[in-house]
DNA sequence: GTTATATGCAACCATATGGTTGCATGTCAA
DNA sequence: TTGACATGCAACCATATGGTTGCATATAAC
């Protein structure tokens, strides 16, 4: 669960997801050539993805095929932005009771 | 947005929103307690938080009170919530065709 | 079989990150 | 006004992180 979020906090491994939305399946080369960036730095990221299951590997020969896994963030993320929403509904009531008190806004939520 | 992503990588800051969606408009003072570390610490994780805009600051003489700010991340988790969503149905169709030649794979998604 | 291609592994490096401590400042309360 | 309390700021430190390069290995192609 941590390992999600932490995968998801850098820009590279969200720009690899992207480019794996685009096209699932592509190999470390093809994934590699769009970023500039060395194909270890690549790998690196992707192992991290793949450490926090967001993607999972295929072999093919010498090829590295990479597969988006959405089954596990799903499911997180969802809880998430469930709790986010929950509050976003109760912050309408916070804006419209500005002025109450400090012990009635801190047990707004 | 990648603030947002990056100040929800962290464990402790995960937990401090955790601790303002349990109550609301908490104290620094308050919302260290909880956690094994300094004040300074977690005044720092506050930081991080308020700048991804995860969370806002309302003083009140000398406390500084903590409100989750839910409306930035709703929209963009949706994103990727959403994205993730597609890419599980597409899924479904990826295992149903699991002997499908390389090519095909690749195009799956 | 030889050469090119796709990748892994390991050492190394600079910077970012998460924590600490010490001191300064502003506000409440006696 | 004096003291206690809530916080900020800055310096500092250890480790994590994101990148590099060099070399090794396995598969494909000629």
């Amino acid at each position: 669960m941590s390992d999600v979020f932490k995968a998801l906090a850098d820009d590279t491994r969200r720009i690899l997801l992207d480019q794996l939305f685009d096209q699932n399946g592509q190999t470390l080369r093809q994934l590699t050539q769009t970023l500039s960036m060395s194909r270890q730095a690549v790998s690196k990221h992707l192992k991290i993805l793949e450490a926090a299951n967001l993607i999972t590997i295929h072999w093919q020969g010498r090829e590295k095929l990479h597969f988006i896994n959405p089954v596990p963030i799903a499911e997180i993320v969802h809880r998430w932005v469930g709790r986010f929403e929950e509050a976003r509904l109760d912050m309408l009531v916070d804006l419209k009771t500005e002025s109450e008190t400090k012990e009635e806004k801190r047990n707004a939520l």
